[in-house]
DNA sequence: GATGTTTTCGACTTAGCGTCGAAAACTTTC
DNA sequence: GAAAGTTTTCGACGCTAAGTCGAAAACATC
């Protein structure tokens, strides 16, 4: 129920007039856990800001907002998402699209290039009100042309979790194989396997063993190991294989 | 030796002023054999003018244009594509990036969506004056940021040529596996096994055979079937799989 | 000490790409 | 017309790496 386009897309000399505009799809693998542990049901999220003003008034939006003429569309990102929500930086950031479609914006002609953002699950809460993380499996209805863009993030980032190291933006500086399976789980959105998870990541030289961690709050069992990334920053790592969904099930 | 920037990013007004524009990445594999034909020496090949107004005067640079406001960047796309080049319809288009770096053009703040376009090596030339395939193998020097939009369109072509049917859209209507082989190794920059080729195209269903050609200009040797793809509509075949480059050499 | 739980790792299976060589199906040459 | 040469096709084998499974390790609890 999108309201009706109302404004011509010129100013009052006829001169053609638009917007251009960043947004952020920012992630995290999240809830699941007791407090910000992870946990089997954790999901993964996005942060979107409930709008107080029209168009889409009481709707959720992704953060963002014009680019300035004289700063990169990267600078703009960055200044939106510390003013908008407080958030610090982002463990990785990739452009994503530029969304263009006339009818998008009912008011203006706005053109809003895309990004992709990641944060570990270990930043937790958003200072900022009005701000949440929603869950992607569940998400509500938002404003302008959002969800879509939302959905073309979450893409993004399960076809390149398989055959990069972009999980190393997701996860921890330190975590268990458990941990990093949940991470992965939620991404993928199937099953994974921790025996071949293991094995490949190691393979790959994307992880190395830090230690064995005595956990304050365990049920029991083995100790795990912890284990990190040995990069931070996104590389592709085995552009021939793939982390395929478990055949038995 | 680009030109000095010399005018602010503002009107006579104060008012904050940029202009969006696209660009067309248009590739096809070309040359190599005699007239039309592919060869063993085919090569990626890229669709560009030659400027002839400031800046940038007497270099390459690929064709596209401004965005009106009452139009999306898909229809402003083929329109500049239509009227710089007299080129038809892509057999394949999909956005690639938006280059905004505030620096990339001289003169004014122009924020740039590049678009991949895909046409088969039947469509052989140009109609319109000052409009040159460029070998990617030995691209010169291109006006603004266009080497950086061009290479990017490259690598994404290359990245998907071995895990989608994309290839469709560089094929003629019906092609041998040696001529369908020339253009993987094109696009791959590698030697691709004509056997392998065969086997994963029809193993993913991607190609169907068509019949048993007698060639005119046959050198002698068993006459080749001729194929073709089985969807001319881009989809991604195996994303657990890719053709990767010869180990033996 | 026995039991239960979680983690880790080796061993086996399976799928699919890479390679090779023989056979097929033509043209050209002697 | 037979032999030689060329190109294509296809079956067979090998190898790599992902997927699976179960046993052993290393803890906590009863």
């Amino acid at each position: 129920m999108r309201p009706v386009m109302r404004a011509p897309f010129r100013d009052q000399r006829g001169v053609a007039k638009y917007r251009h505009e960043v947004l952020g799809v920012v992630l995290r693998v999240g809830g699941g856990g007791s407090q910000g542990a992870l946990g089997g049901g954790a999901r993964l999220q996005v942060l979107a800001r409930n709008r107080d003003h029209e168009p889409f008034a009481g709707m959720w939006a992704l953060p963002g907002g014009p680019v300035e003429v004289s700063e990169s569309m990267e600078e703009a990102l960055a200044r939106h998402l510390s003013a908008q929500l407080g958030l610090g930086s982002l463990r990785h950031r990739e452009q994503l699209a530029t969304f263009s479609d006339p009818g998008r914006d009912p008011f203006e002609r706005t053109i809003a290039t895309a990004y992709l953002g990641l944060v570990p699950c270990s930043d937790s809460s958003p200072g900022a009100a009005g701000v949440r993380w929603l869950d992607l499996a569940d998400l509500p209805e938002m404003a302008f042309d959002h969800h879509l863009v939302v959905e073309q993030g979450a893409e993004r980032l399960r076809g390149k979790v398989s055959y990069t190291n972009i999980a190393f933006a997701l996860a921890p500086g330190e975590f268990t194989m458990a941990a990093l399976r949940d991470i992965y789980r939620a991404v993928l959105g199937h099953e994974v396997d921790v025996t071949n998870l293991s094995r490949v990541l190691r393979r790959r030289g994307q992880i190395e063993r830090v230690g064995t961690r005595a956990e304050p709050g365990s049920r029991g069992g083995r100790p795990p190991s912890t284990w990190r990334f040995t990069e931070d920053a996104y590389r592709v790592t085995d552009p021939f294989a793939v982390l395929g969904p478990a055949r038995g099930r």
